[in-house]
DNA sequence: TTGAAAGCGCTAACAT
DNA sequence: ATGTTAGCGCTTTCAA
């Protein structure tokens, strides 16, 4: 492999001049770029990574940390940071938290020690702030799927709040009175929003919010399915808003097992529009996200704050992704 | 951040002592090497990863290409790579392919490029031997859920003729006598390995293989389902294995759609036993890989290499695994 | 057993 | 517009 100093060599300059060319530095002449670029080619010359980030203090790899890549929300988010990454010479480094707090931290540090240029972090829990504020000029952070009140970290995300009110007021629009909600882990922003977002469209609709029909989990399908089960039987709600799609997935397993059907005896929706939801049977009811869409503009975006700096302004600001909804076989009219 | 400077004053030793302990050196007298090491405790000292690759050319990344993480197969995958390597102190970037030579090759340079350790490859193709032959010193390989015939490269992956042999004998067992194939990309060995299983299985019970009976795809669900459309307008087989659940999810859509059922109308086998194989309705019968245990042994494999060189004998085979058959509600009896 | 010195490949002042 | 020099944090001869 050529190193700067053999293309230094063969162009007759000093390797600090191949640098400059070749990190397009103003002050280098037409004739001599043009012969270093020519060498570049010719000998397929690559600047080592590594050596450059030793200087730079910075590698160009992006961190990526999620809860868990298996759950289907995330293979997608994935692709999308990817695409968007490598496209601009990134390459992406990923990490599981399981939805643990100290394996964030641990993810956190293992990236720090690799000098990775930035972060983009899909957070299971409320973010610990003290990390966060630690040299955030060194490692930017882009929250994913998430956001935090209080700190300014940039997010990319969807209206939670008003997708889950969209959600629910659609179930009403189609004669439900009792809907009750799985929520997620409420320790998470989003699931809180999504919360909210029920109760919102419950209350603008002149229905009393009422807490015996929440379910309270973790995300996962399993605890979905059993508290689920038990919740059926006591309550006969003729709907239910599920936090997640994977979590109606153990919803609807629950009423199987009870002899129940879908949407006959209960309607249910979903949120997320995951790959499996138009497959299950009945075909599930849900949000859709766009979740490529949200990984490649959270690449984007934190890419555009590691190669410009914060002189871009929309580097600082959050954005808010619509959602959609896709109505499937799940939910019915109620007389 | 400490460097190994600031350890080394406090310690009142040399740089290279530092060094020298930390790398685990037999010559450094234990009361140094202690003193050492609690200050390394004490000021929570890290080596920087990079300046050591500078000089080893390596750093303590591998790198995995896989064809695409959206495949549901793949994060499975994914997750007993990345729990073996951060154990190990290994991080791991991920490239997708999209099963295009093109992006293979890309990927492999922008793996080198970065200086990654060694690699851990699913390919889609047939790996394509100039590259892997190319300093296999620097950069060792491992492939998962593929081998090489020729080139000797260690691999992880199941033994496909077994288990597609198991699968079809199944149908037999049940009385099958005129059973399809739908075959994965052929110029897969994985692909090839499977329909020479099912070959087998055929002869072996004295039915004689009929290629109008295959039909050949390109691995996704979507062909899948097109070419299973065409095909049962002209075939009636008893029954169908599909060299992966994917595409079994491909030939229920079809089989639905032309207003038949499974298993009444044909028994449908699948391969793989990825997570939704268990929700599809009717249930999915397959042969099960233990995804995540295939990743976390190749990881193991390649961080053998990469820690010991090749003292470690096992780590220059083939690791064949087992697979499971997974009687679900898709197959039945035919009388 | 330990230290001094060189150097990995590159970038970034500081000169010219 | 270009060259010289120093140095990023570490490992590794070579000496002692």
């Amino acid at each position: 492999m050529p190193t700067i100093k053999d293309i230094a060599k063969l162009a007759n300059v000093s390797t600090a001049t191949v640098s400059r060319a070749l990190n397009g530095k103003l002050d280098v002449s037409e004739a001599t770029r043009k012969r270093i670029f020519d060498l570049v080619e010719e000998f397929d010359y690559t600047p080592n990574s590594i050596a450059r980030g030793l200087i730079t203090k910075k590698i160009n790899i992006i961190g990526v940390v999620v809860p868990d890549i298996v759950n289907p929300f995330y293979p997608e988010v994935f692709r999308g940071i990817e695409d968007e990454a490598r496209g601009k010479g990134y390459s992406v480094i990923y990490l599981n938290t399981d939805y643990e707090l100290g394996k964030e931290r641990e993810a956190l540090v293992m990236l720090k020690q690799k000098s990775v240029a930035g972060l983009l972090w899909a957070s299971s829990t409320t973010i610990f702030e003290g990390e966060c504020k630690k040299d955030p000029k060194n490692m930017p952070i882009i929250l994913m799927d998430n956001y935090h009140d209080k700190l300014k970290i940039p997010a990319v995300t969807i209206d939670n709040v008003a997708s889950a009110f969209t959600a629910v007021k659609y179930l009403l629009s189609l004669g439900h009175k009792s809907i009750a909600h799985i929520a997620g882990n409420i320790k998470n922003q989003t699931a809180r929003d999504r919360m909210v977002g029920y109760k919102m469209a419950l209350e603008n609709n002149g229905i009393e919010f009422n807490s015996d029909l929440i379910l309270y989990t973790d995300y996962t399908q399993k605890t979905a399915k059993e508290k689920s089960k038990q919740f059926f039987g006591k309550y006969k709600p003729t709907a239910i808003f599920v936090a997640n799609d994977i979590m109606a997935v153990g919803c609807y397993e629950a009423i199987f097992e009870l002899g129940m059907s879908i949407p006959e005896d209960i309607s249910v929706m979903g949120h997320d529009d995951i790959y499996i939801s138009s497959i299950i049977k009945p075909k599930l009811t849900t949000m859709r996200q766009d979740k490529r869409e949200l990984g490649k503009l959270a690449a984007r975006k934190l890419i555009a704050k590691l190669d410009d700096g914060d002189s871009d302004p929309n580097t600082q600001t959050s954005l808010f992704l619509p959602t959609k909804l896709i109505q499937r076989e799940s939910t019915r009219i109620i007389d």
